[in-house]
DNA sequence: TTACTTAACGCCCTCTGCTGGCACCGC
DNA sequence: AGCGGTGCCAGCAGAGGGCGTTAAGTAA
């Protein structure tokens, strides 16, 4: 700091600081920050105002703040120069304070530059100036250890040096330290004592020093417990007079003398309402040393430099979880406690563990800035929630009509699929072979069949649907559902038609004078094994029932008909054409997939296309017998020997 | 000169809101 | 299997409340 001294000695108008990391600029107590530049170069720019001006000597910035502009120039060597200090308040009044200053390093004792601000005061001005400072000069003589102590207080960017304004050089008593004065003898004997770090007053208990006997009998009656003070409202009691007051004002009378002109806040204390407005100003005094975050009080900084410490000093009891932030854990501990609070919405059934998911909530489901319509019925809904019920309303619904033929779907997926059978298209092609699908599943079913040496069918599941009349097992619960027919005869119309309203649905039916159900499978099941049921053909082949189709007759009456494969050259006028062959048996989750896809079907009439060697399709019309010869059908699955669900037993190539 | 009051600083806390990663679920 | 939607959770920051401490003002 004597680099300070010698350039007041020099140039002894007024001195300021700027610290290079922060570039803070600092004038008396009031700081006002210029600039902050970090490693990579990035400025940012603590003030209310902003202007940049590229100039061949520099850039030249200002920068305004609570009242003060500071011009500076950064030089091509990246030296800032602050070319200038306004009073904003001054200016506005016509008055020219514009001043000329300059920047000399500084080396602390911390080995960390430093920059001294000198400002050079207008010519006119000098003279009043110099004569004022004479009532506040440091006399050089002074003790070298208050000296000291003073360097360090500079150095302390928060340290605060207060000029009383109103204070005139008449005033007897003059501190030599600071700016004080005061008429009476003993207040500025009083007020040296903030000056010094002697501490005579030692607590007998601890050995804490304190400068007044007042401050060591507070800090004893803390000890004994002592709190005179007590609030005449609750039962809490204080050491000092004042304590009680604040607390009163807090806590009972809701007293806030303290209003910010900027919205309606209002607070008990004044220095509250100073840390208001800096929500207002946006100033952020305390700069993170590690990043570009910047806080606007020291609890934040302390709190966010803890990202860089990787300190967490909130430790959970139980799981030994640590937090950065006292209610990190708090939020974390509902989670052993099981008492978390549940946040209900009032639009619909949902619930929510915080307040500001189920405000998500809201936000997400309840609220929308335009109508949501309908693909299916075109209505549009206000939000994605009556949006979604309503959707579900079209569940079990075929709105996806084919323009072409009379096929419908309850998904549009599923229409898109079929529209490639119009289209003769084939969009996913092999890329070890020649073979294309309609269907991305069919490729790849047939890559791990005829390309994946190492590829294993999945296993056939357990028996999960029991009988509760006898006891027996099955793997589908539609054959299960069927079964029960056995114990209630009467009820098997009853119990196909709550199937159906359930949205189960047969594979295969039979169609042959009367309906007779073969098999059906769960629909409610996405892992549900394929029924392959195999018939014997008119020519005593062997087929394979890939699909049941409705087909209408020349008198208009629907026939249901299974769509069968078998692993010969077909030359059947009547061949139905599909992705599929033989080799899909191996595959059950395809065969789901064919079968939810190709489920309800309405062709006028067999579609005849082009036949591949491997992928043709017969259609035949099966009968009940041909279905029961085949499977030497016992009407259960609980039997692994006749069970439909056993692909090696249907696969018509390993027959 | 003393004792009390007031102002100011600083620390710690809670409440709140936003964000992003993650897991789960349904399509 | 992939993807989007959704809820849960941790991390983090903004804002403000409450109080301990100290210094300055002021009346007795």
């Amino acid at each position: 700091m004597m680099a300070v001294q010698d350039e007041i000695q020099v140039n002894y108008l007024e001195e300021m600081e700027v610290d290079q990391d922060s570039a803070e600029v600092k004038e008396d107590s009031s700081t006002y920050y210029v600039e902050q530049e970090t490693e990579d170069n990035d400025e940012f720019l603590y003030g209310a105002t902003e202007h940049e001006e590229d100039l061949t000597a520099g850039i030249v910035r200002t920068a305004s703040s609570s009242g003060i502009t500071v011009h500076t120039r950064e030089t091509e060597g990246g030296v800032t120069e602050v070319l200038g200090i306004e009073d904003d308040d001054v200016s506005q009044s016509g008055k020219e304070t514009y001043e000329t200053v300059t920047i000399v390093p500084s080396e602390g004792d911390s080995g960390e530059v430093s920059y001294v601000l000198i400002v050079q005061q207008p010519e006119d001005e000098k003279e009043e100036k110099e004569d004022d400072l004479k009532v506040y000069d440091f006399d050089e003589g002074e003790d070298p250890n208050v000296q000291t102590e003073n360097d360090e207080e500079i150095d302390d960017p928060t340290t605060k040096r207060t000029p009383k304004k109103s204070q005139t050089a008449t005033q007897a008593h003059m501190c030599n330290y600071c700016n004080y004065t005061s008429p009476k003898r003993y207040l500025l004997s009083r007020h040296m004592k903030s000056h010094s770090e002697e501490r005579p007053h030692k607590c007998s208990v601890c050995e804490r020093g304190f400068k007044t006997l007042a401050s060591l009998q507070n800090h004893v009656n803390t000890h004994t417990g002592t709190k005179p003070h007590k609030c005449k409202y609750c039962e809490s009691a204080f050491t000092t007079s004042g304590e009680l007051v604040r607390h009163v004002r807090y806590r009972h009378t809701h007293e806030k003398p303290h209003h910010c002109t900027e919205c309606d806040y209002s607070s008990v204390e004044l220095s509250k309402l100073k840390r208001h407005m800096r929500c207002h100003t946006g100033e952020r005094p305390y700069q993170c040393p590690h990043c570009t975050y910047a806080s606007p009080d020291t609890f934040k900084l302390k709190r966010h430099l803890r990202i860089h410490t990787g300190e967490k000093p909130y430790e959970c009891d139980i799981c030994q979880a640590r937090f950065t932030q006292s209610n990190s854990l708090k939020a974390h501990r509902l989670i052993h406690t099981g008492n978390k609070p549940v946040f209900k919405c009032e639009l619909c059934p949902a619930t929510c563990g915080r307040k500001t998911d189920l405000r998500i909530h809201v936000q997400k489901l309840h609220t929308s800035e335009r109508p949501l319509k309908c693909k299916r019925c075109c209505k549009a809904f206000p939000d994605r929630y009556t949006f979604k019920l309503h959707c579900k309303t079209h569940d079990g619904e075929k709105c996806f009509k084919c323009d072409l033929c009379p096929y419908a779907s309850s998904s549009q997926r599923h229409l898109e699929s079929h529209m490639l059978v119009h289209t003769d298209q084939k969009p996913f092609q092999c890329e070890l072979c020649d073979q294309a699908f309609r269907q991305k599943q069919l490729l790849r079913r047939h890559q791990n069949l005829y390309h994946n040496p190492n590829y294993v069918p999945p296993q056939p599941r357990d028996k999960q649907h029991e009988c509760a009349e006898c006891g027996r097992s099955f793997r589908h619960k539609g054959n299960l559902i069927r079964h029960m027919a056995i114990h209630d005869p009467e009820s098997s119309a009853h119990e196909r038609a709550l199937a159906l309203k359930l949205g189960r649905q047969k594979r295969i039916q039979i169609i042959d004078g009367q309906e007779v159900q073969v098999i059906d499978d769960d629909e409610d099941d996405e892992d549900s094994e394929t029924q392959v049921l195999a018939v014997e053909g008119e020519d005593g082949q062997q087929y394979v029932v890939l699909e049941v189709i409705q087909l209408q007759d020349g008198d208009g009456t629907e026939q249901t008909v299974a769509v069968v494969g078998d692993d010969t050259d077909l030359s059947n006028d009547q061949i139905l054409h599909t992705d599929t062959d033989i080799g899909d048996l191996h595959d059950p989750t395809l065969m789901q997939d064919l079968q939810d896809s190709s489920n309800g079907v309405e062709f006028p009439q067999p579609m005849v296309q082009d036949i591949k060697p491997r992928t043709a399709i017969k259609q035949e019309i099966v009968t009940e017998n041909d279905v029961k010869n085949c499977f030497g059908f016992d009407d259960d699955d609980d039997d692994e020997g006749d069970d439909p669900d056993s692909l090696e037993f249907f696969n018509p190539i390993s027959t």
